[in-house]
DNA sequence: GAATGTAAGGACGGTTGCCTAACAAACGTG
DNA sequence: CACGTTTGTTAGGCAACCGTCCTTACATTC
């Protein structure tokens, strides 16, 4: 007997150690109608049967669950100039429910906000760390996100925190040194806290997913840098996060980046610095926020300038590799603008284009993240958005 | 009213652009379970469905539909003292079924041959190139493919073809300028000839799924570099190929790799060498098998020994940012392994080894491949298991 | 040797989720 | 005004899973 099934797959369903019941399927499904109206705009059911392959029928049976969660309404009919029955559109209420999202990247800081849907921030919450760690710290976190909830005025979807660390998908925190938290189910902990849906990641995962979704992202590959204390990136490649062997992707800040004769036409970064991680000339020692302000500290603008732009061609040299070999279509940047974009940006993107392949460089962005400030907030709130939804 | 759907996410359906149907959902089950088989090895039904989730019965149900297509055999009752009753052993009958791959790497010569399920190559079949291009060179391709479809024993499952090039993940060749192909539906025009399922995809891309799948992987990221005419790479993330932007990622050749005062340790590598695509100090112009050559030619062996262990270490600066981003678990190399294997190797791996943090390459491997000259070949079939079977 | 407990595999009925087919309603056009 | 077109709904059917019950077959214990 000949084996031709001609298999038809769908989408690739991935992990091959899970299995996928129908009402997975229906899940899935429900969530790519959610997914285009949110992106596509308002539609009526037919648009949504043609553009997602499912029938009409299908397609009401699911708009009905999802207006009977109140995740979609009616907006009324199209008023259009064609033949046939006109359609009564469809459109997500990004106003009916709110997310709460939190940020730890900061130190000293905990921010917090609750935002709608669209990813337009509400309100904002801050509390201070006071050097709590552990359990404290926890505890903190927790106390935030309960004022928040308290805070919101409408149904919240769930919660989403980025922070610095290690966190598997399960939003347990493997390690994060500066909270000391290892090996602590956050997401759980906090869900069993709230009531509430928990999504944890890391901070550079949720800025690039934060970028990918609402930062007008190209639809290729991501890396969003993010240059705060340390060094961090994520990578948003084939539509979906870059987990990494043991979860731990886009650890580049401690990538060696200064060798001992490095000394780029004339301005010299000097002998390798010595880095926390005991090595030295990690990427880190001359990109970190501290690391900057050290070198140009004292400056005037235009030695200022020298001295960004050398740094900025040492991260040209380090992305290379990493663009080529990822066909990666955006790099972005995250950090405070007065450093990041100017000689710095202009200089990385210089030596990218110098290191790589026309084809790959010709196409490609290397820009300041467009989210400012909040990217890694309403990153959290995509991370909600993706858990508990699908949209991405 | 309260949105708490608790979701619990099966495997991450990916792609949220195509619908998922029931029978999308068996077949992804069908799926699970001969992966199971054939990575674990034989095993009841009860042992399926503990492994699984499914119940017994939908696995019995999915056992039957693979025995029938003569996929998976019983092999008698487990011989174990435990209570109860023995479970009939299931294995898959690797034998009952063979794959037709082709390997396009060379330029010369195209290689084929009629492998069974388990990756053993069973017959080879060559034919010369004889600098046929375009049409010529699908033509000469389609006779190869008939031959060996001709020489198979057993009903032919498919057949994978690796080939260098852009190729996206429908088989489609973008470009390959050594065939001057360019936007050919290889797989489909192949399909039609042949009758038979066909899969297409860039050469570094089925190694790195050839050795995922028979060569020893630990499981987490993976990078194959192939060395040859070229330069390539394929990465295999979060268990799935990484297809990149434009479907061009593991570009990798075409970075700068040599800069004009690299001279490492008193064994210059000369003047960054001009490239075939026009600039200076690729890593093909060092790492390719003609540049090694000419870079070793003549040479004694122990100032061979220093000019491949310079390369060495620039293929380490070249790779670290990549497996730290990436935190990638193993690098794997194919090629010559007497220019390969030995000072190269070494000096890639102590260079990878100083220029990440200890974290990612502690556990990182840099080795060889273990399939030999038959990596592309066994992926290429890879490519069919994956591809018909959901095999991976 | 018989009773007991455990495990494997099959049979039956029920639920879910999608499809096809058919239909009513609403609109522009000839 | 009749007609074709498009929309959204209703009705019936198929596929795929689950839970539950049953038989079979073994190991252990008395």
């Amino acid at each position: 007997m000949t084996v031709t099934r001609d298999t038809a797959r769908p989408g690739r369903l991935l992990r091959p150690t899970a299995k996928v019941l129908p009402e997975h399927a229906r899940a899935h499904n429900r969530s790519m109608v959610l997914q285009h109206l949110f992106h596509a705009g308002p539609g009526s059911r037919a648009d949504l049967a043609r553009a997602t392959g499912l029938t009409r029928v299908t397609i009401s049976d699911l708009v009905a669950s999802l207006m009977a969660e109140g995740l979609v309404a009616e907006l009324g009919a199209r008023a259009e100039g064609r033949p046939g029955k006109p359609g009564t559109l469809l459109g997500v209420r990004t106003d009916a429910h709110q997310i709460v999202a939190v940020d730890l990247a900061d130190d000293e800081r905990m921010h917090g906000a609750v935002l709608d849907l669209s990813g337009t921030v509400l309100q904002r919450r801050t509390t201070r760390v006071d050097g709590r760690t552990g359990t404290a710290a926890v505890d903190a976190l927790t106390a935030l996100c309960r004022d928040l909830v308290a805070a919101a005025t409408r149904p919240v979807l769930g919660v989403g925190v980025g922070s610095p660390g290690v966190i598997d998908p399960a939003g347990r925190v493997l390690q994060a040194p500066n909270r000391q938290w290892f090996d602590l189910p956050l997401a759980d902990r906090l869900g069993a806290e709230l009531g509430l849906p928990v999504h944890v990641a890391n901070d550079a995962n949720t800025a690039a997913l934060g970028e990918f979704t609402y930062g007008g992202a190209s639809g290729g590959g991501l890396l969003v840098l993010t240059v705060g204390g340390g060094v961090g990136a994520g990578i948003v490649l084939d539509g979906g996060l870059v987990q990494g062997h043991e979860h731990a992707a886009g650890e580049i800040g401690h990538v060696t980046a200064v060798d001992e004769r490095d000394d780029i036409d004339g301005a010299p970064l000097g002998r390798p610095l010595p880095c926390a991680c005991g090595r030295r000339g990690c990427l880190e020692t001359v990109l970190s926020v501290p690391a900057l302000r050290r070198r140009t500290d004292g400056l005037d603008p235009s030695a200022a300038a020298v001295a960004l732009a050398a740094v900025g061609r040492r991260l040209g040299i380090v992305l290379a590799p990493v663009v080529s070999t990822l066909n990666l279509s955006e790099v972005v940047l995250t950090g405070p603008g007065e450093l990041l974009d100017g000689p710095l940006r202009e200089a990385a993107l210089a030596t990218l284009q110098e290191r790589t392949m026309p084809v790959v460089s010709s196409h490609m962005q290397l820009r300041m993240t467009s989210l400012g400030e909040d990217g890694a907030l309403s990153g959290a709130a995509v991370l909600v958005l993706s858990g508990q939804l699908g949209v991405t």
